[in-house]
Formats: C-alpha cells, sequence, structure tokens
DNA sequence: GAGTGGTCTAGACCACATC
DNA sequence: ATGTGGTCTAGACCACTCA
C-alpha cells in the first residue's frame, strides 16, 4: 500500500474538481480548512495553499470570519466600463437592458470556432443597453443548449438587466471570466438604427467569450457602441 | 524598552523602502530570505510573505534557485499589443522607432494635472514606430527633468526602439507599471501626415502614464494610430 | 556541493463574524 | 462563546542554479 502525499497543486486540483463536478454547489460555503486538512491528512498550510489557488482564479470567495465560498460569478456591469456615461457624477446609475428578440438557431461556424462547441442548437438573444433612458449597445448574445434551457420559457420582459446573475440564478452557471476583443468599425445600416444614428458613423465592436468555473465558453456575445463615446482604461504590469 | 515584532505588512513597507531609497538598485540581487529574517528577527515564512506581496507588485522578481532581484521594468513592447500587426506570424515582428525631435519644453497645465510632475522642465520627444519599415504610431513623450537629463545629450539616432529598457539603462529609472486611456477621434492634419494618412481619417489615441518603482508617475505619452487597425484584447475578472 | 528559493509540518495565537 | 480564516514560528526536506 503505498501512500503518496499530495501537494498543494495536486490539492487544488481536487478541490477544482468537486466544483466542477457540482459536489460543491456555487454561492455554497466548503468544508473548512481545518477539517478540509484532515481529511486529506496534510498540514492547514498546506490546504491553504491550494484554497488561496483557486481564490486567485476567482473560483472560491474567502471572507474573513467566515467560510469560503464557491463564487457565483461577475454581476455583469463590465460591458459598460468601455463608455464614458456620466464620468464625474458620484450617484450611481442604473444601466438597464431591453430584451428585443430571443429564438433558437443553429451555430455558425465562426462561433463554433471560436467556441468549440458542440451543441447543435443555440439561444440568440438581441437586445439593447440604455444609461438614464439613451440607447448605447446594441448586442447580440449566444447561449449554448441545453446549458440554457430554462431561459426558454422567458418572455422578453422577464429578463434582468444583468444577464451573469440571472444566469448563477436561473441556470446555474457562474461566469468568473471572459475574453473581450475591442476594434473599429463603420456602423452597418441596421446597427446604425437601434442606436438611432446614421449609417456609416464610427463604432466599436466588443466581442466576448465568457467562460464559467470550470474554464468552458458559456456566452458569446457580439456588441455594437458609438466609438466617439468609447473610452476604455487599461492597466499594463 | 519595548520589542515591537513586525509583521509582514510592515516589512514589506520596510523592504519598499529600501528599493525606494535606492540601498537595493535595480536589477540587482537582494540578501537571502534566510539573511533577512535573522536581520529583522521574524521566521522565514514572514520575510517570504513580504517579499510575495512586492514580487507581486513586479517590485521584486523571483527566480528559483537564484538570488530575488530587483525589477529593472518592463521592455516596453507594450503599446504596439493595441494593433493587429501580422497576427498569425510565429517568428517575431522587431518593432522599430524613429526618433524626430527632442527638445525642453515647460509643462502645461493638463499634464501637471495628470502627472502631478513639479518639475519646471520637461523633455518632449517626437518619434514614429514601425513595423517593416511601415510608420504605425505617431508619439509624443514627455519626461520630467532633472531626472532624465542624461537624454539630453543624446542625438535622435542614439535612441534605442524601445525606451524602457533604455531609461533603465541610462538613468537607473525602472517603469514597472503603466495606465492607458483608449480613445477614438477622427486625425487633425498633422497627425495624419505623419502616418501617411488624409485628415479625418478615423484614428485611435492612447495615452499614458508610466509609473517606476516608487508609484511615482516618470512618463506622460500620447500616440495616435490608425483605428481600422486597432485591436484590442482584455480580459475580464 | 554550496546557496538559493519552494514546499510542508504541527503547532500557537490573533482577528473577524455570528449567535 | 464558538467557529472561521489570518498570521507567525522553527524547524525539515526538496528542487533549482551555478561554480
Amino acid at each position: 500500500m503505498t501512500k503518496t502525499t499530495l501537494g498543494y497543486q495536486s490539492l487544488a486540483a481536487i478541490l477544482r474538481a468537486k466544483v466542477v463536478s457540482g459536489e460543491w454547489r456555487i454561492g455554497k460555503a466548503i468544508p473548512s480548512e481545518a477539517s478540509l486538512a484532515k481529511k486529506f491528512s496534510v498540514a492547514v498550510g498546506t490546504i491553504r495553499q491550494a484554497i488561496a489557488e483557486l481564490a486567485e482564479d476567482g473560483v472560491l470567495i474567502k471572507h474573513h470570519g467566515k467560510s469560503t465560498a464557491v463564487s457565483s460569478g461577475l454581476n455583469g456591469q463590465s460591458m459598460l466600463r468601455f463608455f464614458r456615461y456620466q464620468l464625474e457624477g458620484q450617484k450611481q446609475i442604473l444601466p438597464q437592458a431591453k430584451v428585443l428578440d430571443i429564438k433558437q438557431v443553429t451555430p455558425d461556424r465562426d462561433i463554433v470556432k471560436l467556441t468549440g462547441w458542440k451543441s447543435k442548437s443555440l439561444l440568440k438573444i438581441h437586445r439593447i443597453r440604455l444609461i438614464n433612458g439613451q440607447p448605447l449597445l446594441y448586442e447580440i448574445i449566444y447561449l449554448p443548449l441545453p446549458q440554457f434551457k430554462k431561459l426558454m420559457q422567458f418572455k422578453s420582459k422577464d429578463f434582468d438587466d444583468l444577464f451573469y446573475p440571472m444566469y448563477a440564478k436561473v441556470c446555474e452557471i457562474a461566469v468568473i471570466k471572459a475574453k473581450d476583443q475591442v476594434s473599429f468599425e463603420l456602423m452597418k445600416k441596421t446597427d446604425a438604427k437601434m442606436l438611432s444614428m446614421k449609417e456609416g458613423h464610427p463604432g466599436v465592436r466588443v466581442t466576448r467569450i465568457a467562460f464559467d468555473l470550470t474554464g468552458k465558453p458559456v456566452e458569446y456575445r457580439s456588441s455594437i457602441g458609438d466609438a466617439m463615446e468609447f473610452r476604455y482604461a487599461a492597466e499594463v504590469h
């Protein structure tokens, strides 16, 4: 009987698996460090290092004095960070959203290439995002089925303004990471109309792939807005 | 005689001060963890935590098996990451730069406001950045005197293609962090001419403030390029 | 092989949240 | 008061680098 002692990296992998498999549910507390240390026969410091790694990834959330929990994901405000809306105003602006259309489609080649989705069927959602009633962004969102099938019963009016918390609540899918690609283009007629602008107006296109706790892509999104209102702040390290 | 034991955060502050004061020079090794632990009468683990914090900030660089060293900064390629140049090509492209002009100026109000510089005099450098001989970016760079006075003796031809390593080598200033602001505008005549484009062509403007090891702003830079070539990838966490 | 950082242990005690 | 995570100790041993 060989007894291999586990390193913190192997432990991190094991803990991650518990999240991926659903044994530890999103938003719920995980066992204490002490109990995990005992269970795996390692020192507390070792378990702590494993947990720290997952916390770094955003998979686990730590709060001093309370239990560590599995993340329930981002809040979805992150799309609007690209635009200058009421920069000075210290009071909170509430972003709104209006779903225009929701239907079922078959995935096209480009999306499959980018996401690697095997799904034969996707949900396609059109929506407008607004600030103070002003249309700011026109978005098309693709979600793979059957993971998101619970959204199929929703009417346009039933959708929340922020999608990511809704994914967590309704479909138990936590978005913890996303990759954005930002580029410049001149608006096409249909895009321009949605934003009450003229065809050929400078536009900024943001395409996003969002990932869940397991690192799998769970959303593809393409958004367009007014390039002249675009302002992005980035930190370089 | 009170003997207060130091926590890792106080230690991190002390170590940071050694870098800021110049007692630990950029690019040079710092003492070993064991010797520091002894010097401050703490356990090695505590010193390690302090060092980890500075390494996280990019102030210190760790290499397993070798001494930990003070960072000598970024390599300066980071400006071109905004553009799609030879995305596929697996072989390295070497960015070039051509300094057009260097002169001494008094700081204008906007720059002072953004950087907080007290300096009465700045170096102002105009340059073009190229890929495969193609002009891609037109940049204006401001550097405070007297910190950068050694650059005043340089002729246009003497400047390296990458500025940040040159700052480290010539002026002992390590740039470890920068903040970029990206926005779109229609090119003015002078900007357009520099890039062989027509006035009014869509341009992307990147303004940057770069910071040294101590967190002080040491460079202000404003760059403009072709918006149609702009492509930025960002990760959201 | 000598010196460095990386991992791990088995404890002690502190700080925060909750009841 | 109890349970949680955060800090710290004083060691042991491993892994990497370089002369």
